[in-house]
DNA sequence: GTCTATACACCGATAGAC
DNA sequence: GTCTATCGGTGTATAGAC
């Protein structure tokens, strides 16, 4: 054979790289087809037509691969949020925003159990990796948030937002956080997203974990409805100065 | 239940009355200690040093004794807003509602494993009782939040509540529902109610599931900002008897 | 890399002696 | 009512053969 470096390794790093991507597949279906806390090695295994220890080959442990299918999940979630707040909405009258609280809702109801992964009951025994590339996911949906609330005012006037007083130490350590965004918002505006973050993960979590099934089929109205009132709401609460246009109608 | 007045128990009765209760609170500790996804009969029976099949005399399998634990867990936490809705606030400016919906973050915070177990990811192998007494407790908080959100407001004041058009069948749907509390609500206020709930319930879950760590020790005070922030604005979409003109912005 | 085999824990549930 | 014994299943993880 010639000497000549035709990297051999990396044939191998890609069959690697290929059976490690059908492993997380499986353990993605299983998920969706039996929950989050049924995920075991041994299932994954038997549903490949392998044994266990050929697993252990790929991943050191269970955990491994909880936190490979929670980063990928969270970024699946972030893609939808993302991929919504840069589609312009069918109809108009839409706000971008409550089409991206809808691809929210949307990719929650469409992957229950992967919904369920992240951000139900946390998994027994699973501890996950502290500061790990969920926070990048995380970050990656508050900028898109973000831009959807607030793009089209100024800094001062969302550092004048009228929520309640805020304490001197809830502002110092929220204007202390580290910017999701391009810039760092001014500490009453954090105060609003943050709220607004829990109306709609919500809303959201009462329906996917079936407490609002008196509500039957009309989950989807209510939502659209509560998103666009929470939208107003946030807007109402930022003061108008007079170079900015004017969003009340 | 509470030990209202009944029936004369013989002593078999009572003994099997006392045995229940203590297994009751010992599943209570170990989920407290062990997460809801847990709890298992066995080790409920190890904790009180029995064996095994000691408990199957008092439950016929796992699920009943789930069902009991969620069963009153629901009252538990049902009580604790109910009594913080009847307690005069010490400070008067604070509103009812939101000393109702701090008790609800109170509970949650307190006892976060039965929260997991009411509203986290449904525990696997586990089907609850149709119409179940969770029911009822449900009811008693909707009673609960209804008055303290909408009392002093008339029926028709609530009928007219700024909220965006409802679809025909959303609104023939909310009408038909059975009344949580003395009467029937309005179909815009049942969706004011509806949203403020996810409102509530995103934030408590949210904290209480680890996703807000980021704000250290601030979301008390957030979340009382943000529940009089609701409170105000589901009052600003209920007009008022002598303008009973909606408002534009 | 993948296999068999194994060790050791857990679980729900049942049968039958006392 | 409580016990021992047992069945059949789950899981994580390791050792060693091929």
């Amino acid at each position: 054979m010639p000497a000549a470096a035709a990297p051999p390794l990396t044939l191998r790093q890609r069959r690697r790289a290929v059976a490690t991507r059908e492993i997380v597949e499986a353990a993605e279906r299983h998920i969706a087809g039996n929950g989050p806390a049924a995920l075991s090695l041994r299932a994954v295994a038997r549903s490949l037509g392998m044994t266990v220890q050929a697993l252990y080959h790929y991943f050191p442990n269970r955990d491994a691969l909880v936190t490979v299918l929670i980063t990928k999940a969270y970024d699946d979630l972030a893609d939808a949020v993302q991929r919504a707040a840069g589609t312009a909405p069918d109809d108009p009258s839409i706000p971008p925003f409550v089409t991206a609280a809808e691809a929210y809702r949307g990719w929650a109801i469409a992957h229950p159990e992967l919904f369920q992964l992240l951000y139900g009951t946390p998994l027994r025994d699973y501890a996950a990796p502290a500061e790990g590339p969920t926070t990048h996911a995380m970050r990656r949906m508050s900028a898109v948030f973000q831009r959807l609330l607030f793009s089209g005012f100024t800094e001062s006037q969302l550092a004048a937002a009228d929520t309640r007083t805020l304490s001197p130490a809830l502002r110092a350590h929220l204007e202390a956080l580290p910017p999701d965004g391009t810039s760092a918002l001014p500490a009453p505006a954090t105060v609003l997203m943050l709220s607004g973050w829990g109306h709609m993960h919500g809303l959201v979590v009462l329906e996917v974990f079936g407490h609002t099934s008196f509500m039957a089929g009309h989950t989807a109205e209510i939502f659209r409805t509560a998103m666009r009132d929470l939208l107003a709401d946030i807007h109402r609460r930022i003061p108008d100065t007079a170079t900015a246009a004017g969003r009340a109608g």
